[in-house]
DNA sequence: TTTAATGGGTTTTTT
DNA sequence: ACCCATTAAA
């Protein structure tokens, strides 16, 4: 039984209230998802709703298990049944495999990420001969997303083009649509719209959701979009239970087509809804709260809220100007390593506003010796070979999936050219046909326009695809992905690569493996697997067991830290360049560092540099501080250093110039060549080689040379000789069959 | 057919 | 600095 004496009056009241829509303000801090927990467990110790009627929509899929865990926590009984808790678009997954055959679609269908997307659209450009300059794949990516998301259809789309430009991107939008159906694919835009339409087109459908969660709680309302909102619309329709927690000033995804509207308009939308502001911050000092309150008290589209704390007014807040990226992230870790040691700091985060900014950082921890997690940028299911495997096993759910089709049919090696690839998307499009019914087709009744050997290859292909679709019914989930590994000769492939990376790719695979073993533990199916590995987040990275973690300000959203450092803080940056066009796209930022700051439980450091690389060019350049250190108030900030007109560098320099790893980053950093430093210093040919310069050579092609010089060893070595009449050629000693003259 | 070099274009944040 | 498409070489 949850004792609501842990709770403050409003949080009580906002656990309690039972008279229809909801919704809870609450502030950064304010124990928002005590709120929601105690919520869940009041409902169903106090008020016999019985677990399964319960649905809450979390934002990642970690914030739900967290809850999940909590909520057990306050229950004095074990559960029969569960609350369902998940987020939005694993909610729509799972509704959508069960009913999608209403909608024309297989129960198997398959999700596309970004990258599937891309491949898909890319394709279409070039199927419509619209390879513009002007719209690269990514942009155009974008604009169909934003469309959908506003329930455009692309005739619709086509309808109110005003320009040339306009039509294409809506035929292009039309064909692109069509290739998704055509491969029984949802992209994730289409895993909310389908959902939407579902319950739109079968009513029956919807009924039984809305008898089957009677509860409804959404977390993070601040960021859902217009999908999101009429699906909650239609989920709640019956019982009018709907309890939306949120903080506008915490909006962050209006890029991904968050809609701020939905939290400023709730009472209009729900006209008997209750107000519920959660005021008291427990998380951070005064100071902090008063940082992070002034900045955000700028923006104008807010509902307005006062925070406050019981807590002391604790330290100021740092500001550290640095001269460049790496005095920065020195400062950092200088600060962040005897505050680990002597525990003044039990957790810490190192906020940024993009992923690239992370290598700095990595490398100045790393140079220490400490240990952090890196949250974001590259996961483990991006990776290309797990995608590779995973194409295997969703083409053996879905042979339509053309997407999973181009990325393994060749991969490994099969010896299929790009030109029978072309040839077979021809004989697809010729038929209206999948790739996979095409290649089918081609097999059966051969048309001839592929030679022998290709034929043999796709024969091959087909087998290996059939076998697949029946042992995946027959084997279990990590010895069906052995089973994949093994007859695709995927892994003997990287074993004969024997290069550095490839033994971590087989790590990789393993691990994979691991991961399919796990799931099948849970009791999860191939599908319900794959559906994971494609709606994991990036936040879902983060292990609250670290004590140094690295991550964008927008994966830092509903996480908490002893110490928070807020690097980059600079024009361009943060606000960054891209969201400068317009007011919104400022109040955002600000939101956003908002956000970053109320992370902080003790202390909250904020720096910036003054001299900044941009895309690794050459020269850095003058940064000018971001406008909204300006508006912290001063007398709540200790400088830590004086100004930036007399840069000292942190590091001895002395130190810095004899140490083998700093020479080495000094010239790759100031040198011209390209690939990665040091790591094949180009040999000079000395005595020790057997092609010293100036040995004469004779080669087939070329006639007669002069070595310049010779890289590497034995077979492996490479020469650069220079032919008269032809210049200089590299050339592979294992290749080239010179002969010494 | 496959692989490595080269040149051109690009990067916010992510379910 | 990184990703991609194109091209040269075996």
């Amino acid at each position: 039984m949850p004792s609501l004496q842990d709770l403050n009056p409003p949080q009580r009241e906002a656990v309690e209230y039972s008279g229809g829509p909801l919704l809870v303000l609450a502030g950064a801090g304010s124990g928002k998802t005590r709120v929601i927990t105690y919520r869940i467990a009041h409902l169903i110790e106090d008020r016999g709703v019985k677990p399964e009627n319960i649905l809450a929509v979390t934002f990642t899929n970690k914030a739900a298990e967290q809850m999940k865990q909590r909520v057990a926590h306050l229950l004095s009984a074990r559960l029969e049944s569960w609350p369902h808790l998940s987020t939005f678009h694993s909610f729509a997954v799972r509704v959508l495999r069960r009913e999608i055959g209403r909608l024309g679609y297989h129960g198997e269908f398959s999700i596309y990420d970004e990258a599937d997307q891309a491949r898909l659209v890319k394709g279409a450009l070039q199927e419509l001969g619209l390879e513009e300059r002007t719209l690269g794949p990514r942009a155009a990516l974008a604009r169909i997303s934003y469309a959908k998301n506003r329930g455009l259809s692309p005739e619709a789309l086509y309808r109110q083009a005003a320009d040339p430009a306009s039509e294409r991107l809506a035929s292009l939008y039309a064909r692109y649509e069509q290739k998704l159906r055509e491969a029984q694919a949802l992209d994730f835009d289409d895993l909310l719209l389908k959902a939407v339409e579902l319950f739109d087109q079968a009513p029956e459908v919807a009924l039984a959701y809305n008898e089957r969660f009677i509860h409804l709680l959404v977390d993070e309302y601040q960021d859902t979009n217009r999908i999101q909102y009429q699906l909650i619309r239609q989920l709640c329709q019956r019982h009018q239970n709907l309890c939306a927690v949120g903080d506008e000033d915490q909006s962050i995804y209006r890029w991904r087509g968050a809609d701020i509207q939905n939290i400023l308009n709730f009472e209009r939308d729900f006209p008997a809804a209750k107000i519920i502001r959660l005021e008291q911050n427990y998380r951070s000092t005064q100071t902090i709260l008063d940082a992070a309150t002034a900045v955000v008290s700028r923006n104008r589209a807010r509902k307005g809220k006062r925070l406050w704390t019981d807590r002391g007014a604790g330290f100021k807040v740092a500001l550290y100007e640095a001269w460049d990226a790496e005095d920065e992230a020195e400062f950092v870790s200088e600060e962040i390593a005897p505050a680990l040691q002597d525990h003044a700091a039990e957790s810490v985060a190192v906020l940024y506003r993009t992923n690239a900014q992370s290598r700095a950082f990595e490398e100045a921890l790393r140079k220490r010796s400490l240990d952090y997690r890196l949250v974001g940028g590259f996961s483990f299911y991006e990776r290309a070979e797990i995608k590779d495997v995973l194409a295997y096993a969703r083409l053996a759910a879905n042979p339509q999936d053309s997407g999973a089709l181009l990325r393994s049919i060749n991969t490994p090696r099969r010896g299929l050219s790009e030109a029978t690839m072309k040839a077979v998307e021809s004989i697809a499009r010729g038929g209206n046909l999948s790739l996979w019914q095409a290649i089918e087709q081609e097999l059966a009744a051969p048309s001839g326009r592929l030679s022998a050997r290709a034929m043999r290859s796709l024969e091959g292909f087909r087998s290996l695809l059939r076998e697949f679709a029946e042992s995946r019914q027959r084997l279990s989930l990590p010895a069906f992905f052995r089973h994949i590994l093994e007859r695709t000769g995927y892994v003997d492939a990287l074993r004969a690569e024997n290069s550095s990376e490839s033994e971590g790719r087989i790590e990789n695979l393993a691990e994979l493996v691991n991961a399919a073993a796990e799931a099948e533990t849970r009791g999860e199916s191939l599908s319900e697997f794959l559906d994971h590995a494609a709606l994991v987040s990036s936040a879902d990275q983060y292990d609250e067991r670290a004590r140094v973690s690295l991550m964008t300000f927008h994966s830092a959203k509903g996480l908490e830290f002893s110490w928070v450092f807020l690097a980059g803080l600079e024009e361009g940056l943060v606000p960054h360049q891209l969201s400068l066009g317009d007011e919104a796209g400022i109040e955002e930022e600000r939101r956003l560092c908002y956000v970053g700051m109320t992370r902080a439980r003790e202390r909250l450091f904020l720096s910036r540099v003054s001299r900044r690389r941009s895309y690794g060019k050459e020269l850095q350049e003058e940064t000018r501080r971001s406008r909204f250190l300006d508006e912290v108030p001063s007398e709540l900030i200790e400088r830590l250093n004086d100004s930036l007109l007399t840069p000292k560098p942190r590091v001895a320099w002395t130190n810095a110039v004899n140490s083998v790893e700093s020479v080495e980053s000094f010239l790759g950093r100031r040198g011209r060549s390209r690939g990665r430093m040091g790591e094949r210093s180009p040999g000079v040919a000395g005595e020790r080689s057997r092609w010293p310069r100036g040995t004469k050579v004779r080669h087939a092609k070329y006639g007669v040379g002069t070595v310049l010089e010779s890289e590497g060893e034995g077979e492996e070595t490479k020469l650069t000789v220079s032919f008269p009449g032809y210049g200089q050629k590299k050339l592979l000693e294992r290749y080239a069959s010179l002969e010494r003259v």
